[in-house]
DNA sequence: TATCTGATTGATATCGTTGTCAAAGAACAT
DNA sequence: ATGTTCTTTGACAACGATATCAATCAGATA
């Protein structure tokens, strides 16, 4: 019913291990024998059959996408992204949900990976900044690759963007605005790209010489809830900010609720700016001034990476840092 | 290395084939040997390869979920509903992304299914409302469940829910809040869940000697631009109502950027709600007043009743009717 | 007792690839 | 001519499950 690589070695003339040699791109097969081969390949429109392959390679074809992170925006387009490059390549993806505070977290993606032969994972906060996972993985010999790090080992695979530099530049901008009572709302403390966004904030402000005000930073999770609550109790304090920088735009999104529920205007009365470009950011009113990240394009480097590493192709494509982009909306006001 | 049915067969001191049939649940095993191989099994850790399952059985084990739908929150509940329910049976889930709009569509997903041996398709709208991709796919004998289906053949596998009579409902309310002048903004055209909404508030207008104001009924669908445009046509004609429906929340958030940016407030100076629940609808302020449907329940139904199909247990879990509920938020103001 | 029937079990072929290893052929040095 | 080395090729085993079909074993029937 289906073609098989023995019709295809009985049309080429060959043996089928030559034409699983070809298929396979190995070394020493001859140009006139592989050419023939991959003429029958076409003429047949032969495929060669996942279950076998991977039943004699031992290799699944499977990536697989780990997460703990309700964000569905974020993951939406970390999925896409992926989804892209291993369409490229034949390989397809699993997802997998998982709870960084698991204790058996270690135990139990290892099983996961032996039981589906998963060939790769793509890490994504905050299980990247997981130094004791990652590193039960190297010794489980777990290949993957990591989105967003917090420690960059050039000798992994990883893909990051430069969260300090855009923070700082963000901050810079509302200074640049006029703003010196400036609050900060920050992320989800396990997820590294939380402390760069503080670091490029607080560095800003410092070198700016405007004096820190502890109040006016809260801790946050990057959800809506933690902003809003944020929001909620900043803006009962006895003096507030002119401005809030919240460390995403689902934060942004809570504070900006929080204090249209005070009755107060935004930017009239508070300016406000996020982090990400969420689709939540230019659907509110006032649209959100935020940082967009490449992600998609990120996650699908992940991938590539990844890939290549099975293919020993490690030097061609390798870890990279992307830039992000700064996105002035109505949110942020001249003071 | 990993333990395979031979360890277990030499274990339990049966036959391989003895092994197949207790762990595929095959009749005519006696319940002595059954035990003994299930002890086995438990005690080896035993799981079976899929790939050599796959190879030999041609099944792969592998469900795909369609969609050409860019709407993130929609897509992460669906995809995280069935992939709850295929954790439970060990199948995978594959994402496909399609244009509902291709001339080749047909041949596409055909390939793609015998390509992957995918072994069935969980089918989201619009591709669900597109007969004659759904009739292509019963000629290719490939299996399929789907989600809100236009027509629902009690032949095949499906999940809907009670759109028209939510929306019939919701209307209601918004008319019970003394409203009279209620416009509606209407879903993507392709989706059959855009005419029963449509078709639940038309009735209920009728049903209650409301006359019909075609300026204030626009065609949108369910992008937040498509609401927002909307939005802007009606707010600037000479009469403006002072309810609107939108067929779903991105929509209705839409519409209330174009309300806030002509300076009116929500719900005074209009009312509004939307249907889906999406995060959103309770991310703005005012929240807004919707409808929830149990989409992840209902993704999750529609890979149950697909995977006992190919067990040939479809009667047991059968096509099933979602129940929608109403949720009173505060953009809905008594007039 | 002999025969039949249905339930239970196992030996072996099979799925479609890749891996092993040896053989054949080409090229070159002795 | 012979040996050596390297390239190219193919026969056959192997991966780990399921499928086929015949053998065995009870219990029932004649």
């Amino acid at each position: 019913m289906s073609i098989t690589i023995k019709d295809v070695s009985k049309d080429a003339a060959v043996s089928i291990k030559t034409v699983s040699r070809v298929i396979n791109n190995e070394a020493n097969v001859a140009d006139t024998t592989k050419d023939k081969v991959l003429a029958s390949v076409k003429k047949l429109g032969f495929k060669p059959n996942k279950s076998a392959q991977s039943l004699r390679s031992k290799k699944s074809y499977m990536l697989a996408l780990l997460y703990d992170n309700p964000n569905k925006s974020y993951l939406a387009d970390v999925q896409s992204g992926i989804f892209n490059a291993c369409k490229a390549t034949g390989y397809n993806l699993v997802i997998q949900e998982c709870d960084y505070k698991s204790i058996d977290l270690n135990a139990e993606i290892v099983e996961f990976v032996q039981d589906f032969k998963i060939d790769g994972l793509i890490i994504t906060p905050p299980l990247s900044d997981m130094e004791s996972f990652l590193n039960h993985l190297d010794d489980s010999c777990i290949e993957y690759s990591v989105i967003a790090p917090s420690i960059m080992n050039p000798e992994s695979l990883y893909v990051s963007s430069n969260d300090y530099e855009a923070s700082y530049a963000l901050t810079l901008e509302i200074i640049k605005y006029g703003h010196k009572d400036i609050g900060f709302i920050k992320g989800h403390p396990k997820h590294s790209a939380s402390s760069l966004r503080f670091n490029g904030y607080l560095d800003a402000i410092k070198n700016n010489g405007i004096p820190i005000n502890d109040s006016w930073i809260k801790q946050g999770n990057f959800s809506f809830k933690s902003g809003f609550n944020a929001g909620v109790e900043i803006l009962h304090s006895a003096k507030i900010p002119t401005a809030i920088f919240a460390s995403n735009d689902s934060m942004a999104a809570g504070i900006m609720k929080s204090a249209q529920m005070k009755g107060m205007q935004i930017p009239n009365d508070l300016s406000l700016v996020g982090f990400d470009d969420s689709p939540i950011a230019h659907q509110l009113w006032p649209a959100l001034t935020t940082v967009k990240q490449p992600v998609e394009k990120m996650a699908g480097h992940a991938a590539k990476i990844l890939m290549a590493k099975f293919d020993g192709l490690v030097e061609k494509t390798k870890s990279k840092d992307f830039k992000s982009e700064l996105i002035i909306r109505e949110s942020l006001k001249i003071l």
